[in-house]
DNA sequence: CAAATAGTTTAGCCTCGGCTAACAAATATT
DNA sequence: AATATTTGTTAGCCGAGGCTAAACTATTTG
């Protein structure tokens, strides 16, 4: 082996960023995100069955996966286990429906998804570019930002 | 069967929310998000890399391991893949370094992190939780988002 | 310098969330 | 009513991102 090895630099100038956060704080932030993710997912599928119920009176697989922009197979797979977290009722070739649960995730849902959106608007987003970041951002805005949120776009209103 | 089978309700009244976009937006949103996913942690191990070598001097495995709150093996297998994307380069049991893709990537994470974060702050957000959601959230604003998070945050000094 | 400890890698397992292909059931059309 | 179309399910595949356990390498310490 060469003995002009690549080196650490020193501990080095921060030119730009804070400081590291402690080990585990640091670990907390990542665990949440790890979180957020799991249960991400199933609160889209909720939400927008939700929504399709609100606005079309029926949500049916087909609605799902076109709306998703994924396969049936893969929205049928779902369905089963929405099911199995006693989230939705579903009946071959029938509608979904939410179970009380279900219900209450979809509200949440929404329901933080709608401030998110709203906030952005205010702050002045473009509407295509604030539905698209408002549906990434909404899991990963803890109660208190939201808060903060809608107390901002109540101030601003247009 | 039953004949009082739970029927879908009429399109209905709606309590709150905005209509539905068209289908092929809806799905062009959800897609977006889901490319986000695929990217994110690549993201963050590339950012968190970075983020020690500036601070500490080097990336070790172990650190990353403990600060992620993942185990060793997990780090192990990601480097590897992050290796055969030509982000960083690693010898066993040495440090890890970024190369410059792998630099590239680690400036543009950091800084759309701290755009997130400083806006947060800005908006009043305590700063634990500011750092949370900030993580969460970095790898879904978009650009255009991220730019009017930028303004707001200089005319927003504390 | 030998032994203990710390760091790294590999093997093998698991779950999730995609996919396609094949089939089955319901609905619509002729 | 027969046929075509749409809708839904099932089986089986894949990659990603976790895990534990075991093996190996490096470093530290007695």
């Amino acid at each position: 082996m060469s003995d002009h090895e690549q080196q650490p630099l020193p501990p080095t100038s921060r030119l730009s960023g804070d400081a590291l956060p402690p080990v585990e704080q640091h670990a907390r932030q990542y665990e949440t995100v790890r979180n957020a993710h799991e249960t991400e997912l199933i609160e889209d599928y909720v939400e927008l069955i939700g929504d399709l119920l609100r606005h079309r009176g029926e949500a049916r697989a087909a609605d799902i996966a076109s709306r998703m922009a994924v396969s049936q197979a893969t929205v049928s797979k779902m369905i089963r286990r929405l099911n199995e977290l006693g989230l939705v009722t579903s009946r071959p070739y029938r509608s979904l429906f939410l179970t009380e649960a279900g219900q209450n995730m979809a509200e949440t849902s929404r329901a933080r998804h709608d401030v998110v959106l709203h906030f952005l608007r205010a702050l002045g987003v473009r509407d295509t570019t604030a539905r698209i970041d408002a549906e990434g951002m909404e899991h990963h805005v803890s109660d208190e930002t939201l808060a903060i949120m809608q107390r901002f776009t109540e101030t601003h209103q247009t």
